[in-house]
DNA sequence: GCCAACGTTGGC
DNA sequence: GCCAACGTTGGC
């Protein structure tokens, strides 16, 4: 099982409306090294920090798990989207995705002042200055911690 | 293949 | 609103 960070704006899908939805398509992942992860690395049941970013303040608000397996963006082939991608086809798309499920919201959000201000997290990828990647792995023991101080046992 | 210009992310 | 970081694009 491994474990992630994926980000999102909650002005724009929050961890409020995962928990109302249920289930997710993560659309809109058009960056490489991201889509990567999707595509390869993640597996069914693989949880995820759900981190909000360009929040007041931005931190960790909750979990989300993996719900099945990589499958190409619908976004990517839609012309009236603002994801649409002309280059790709739908016999090689280039854009895939997995949907998220909700699992828990933490009971206080663990601000990204507090991560970053805890020694035991100084690897995660989310504390290091610059990081602008929207998905990102997260070691077991990190990902604990982050859910101790959530409020939340796996 | 290099690199300057440009666009985006996201914390502050 | 600013700006650092950094990915992408396109001319050469």
């Amino acid at each position: 099982m491994k474990y992630w960070l994926i980000k999102s704006e909650p002005d724009v899908f929050g961890i409020d409306d995962l928990q109302k939805v249920g289930r997710e398509p993560w659309t809109g992942v058009r960056n490489y090294q991201a889509r990567n992860f999707m595509w390869k690395d993640m597996k069914p049941g693989d949880l995820a920090i759900f981190y909000h970013s360009n929040a007041k303040p931005p931190g960790a608000t909750g979990i989300a798990r993996v719900a099945d397996d990589p499958y190409p963006d619908p976004t990517q082939f839609d012309e009236k989207s603002e994801y649409f991608d002309e280059k790709s086809t739908e016999q090689k798309p280039r854009w895939w995705l997995v949907d998220f499920e909700f699992v828990t919201k933490f009971a206080g959000m663990v601000t990204l002042e507090t991560l970053k201000a805890d020694p035991k997290l100084t690897e995660m990828v989310v504390c290091q200055k610059g990081t602008r990647l929207s998905i990102t792995p997260v070691s077991a023991a990190d990902f604990k911690h982050v859910c101790k101080l959530g409020g939340w046992k796996p």
